[in-house]
DNA sequence: GCTAGCATGTAAACGGTTACATGATTAG
DNA sequence: CTAATCATGTAACCGTTTACATGCTAGC
């Protein structure tokens, strides 16, 4: 996720490994903010693959700043990923929500919506927390109160989550079939 | 986290790796189904630390089983971690979720809320996702349509953790305060 | 006959956390 | 004068993922 993080950020714009920390922390709300043990060495996995080229630029301070610019190959495997998610990246919502983040660059509406319905799709699986002799416990049968609050919160993500998913899907949907009619219309 | 889930579920009766696989995938809601090659290792270096001890039982199967059963510096370690999260544990909703699944064995209510406030205090602070010049987007700023569902999720999510929270927080504080009342009225 | 479920493990590779290391500038 | 911000990096440690390895039983 760190990765697709940098890809996406170096997609709209050159930066510094200190201004793509700032970025990243920010993506996740503070929540967990990127470590520069995680952040250089993958910045510097990114180069060797080559999907990065690096050049000095003088700082703000006295450090010169190492700008990071994506490169074709980089752009490609950026848009490659976006487009073909992995299944744990459809299903947990962290890591959901960058892709998110980046799914405007995916030019394509039809690639957008195909990641979007993934999404949905994974929503109609109900989903079991805990099990009394294999089977899911309905929030009324638990006694403990914590666990009552797991579901209820969970509950209430899922419809957010869903009823949002369903609006930008009609959304898109309807500027696919709306525009080739424009054009049609606008071609006789 | 999987150490926290292994002791939680250790804590309320002694189970087989296989058991407590299928228990911590449906913790999740199986984003993320836990895999053997961190199972395994994880619980043997709780049987190292001396957390947990294993007896072999027979199986439904052919494979014998391998039962893990809590040790009293055990749930003390387990007890000591539900009482003082780290950090991420609080800010990060997924870690923050396997905290509340075990909350309820926390037998003082105090300690309890403790942690919940904890968490609700956390979702004081503002959290901005996207920055442009160093200042925070605000949603209807932003032109991205992802971006913005981000956001609106992500604020249906909080709104619905708070109110819960908010919720059990008085329902704690009511039952801490009314218990010595009744004492006190019985004892005269 | 085959797939799914039950049941336990190991090893290599990868990536992230934590701590360490350095140094200039700016605001309180 | 001191803390925060800007700015880049390394190294040890740790835990997770992925792939490999084995073998029985029950249902289709």
């Amino acid at each position: 996720m760190l990765t697709l993080s940098i890809l996406g950020f170096l997609a709209e714009q050159p930066l510094h490994a200190y201004e793509l920390r700032n970025r990243i922390s920010g993506l996740s709300g503070h929540i967990r903010p990127v470590s520069d043990g995680a952040l250089y060495p993958a910045l510097d996995r990114l180069r060797r693959a080559g999907f990065v080229v690096r050049h000095e630029a003088p700082g703000s301070g006295a450090t010169r700043r190492q700008v990071f610019t994506l490169t074709d190959t980089g752009r490609q495997e950026f848009l490659r990923r976006l487009a073909e998610p992995a299944p744990v990246e459809i299903t947990d919502r962290n890591s959901f929500m960058i892709l998110l983040a980046f799914l405007g660059q995916l030019a394509n509406p039809v690639a957008q919506l195909r990641v979007l319905r993934r999404r949905l799709s994974f929503y109609d699986q109900p989903a079991g927390y805990f099990y009394d002799h294999g089977r899911p416990l309905r929030a009324d049968e638990m006694s403990d109160r914590f666990r009552r609050g797991m579901l209820a919160t969970a509950a209430a993500t899922k419809h957010a989550d869903v009823q949002w998913l369903r609006g930008v899907i009609a959304e898109l949907e309807g500027e696919i079939t709306g525009r080739p009619e424009r054009v049609r219309k606008l071609g006789l």
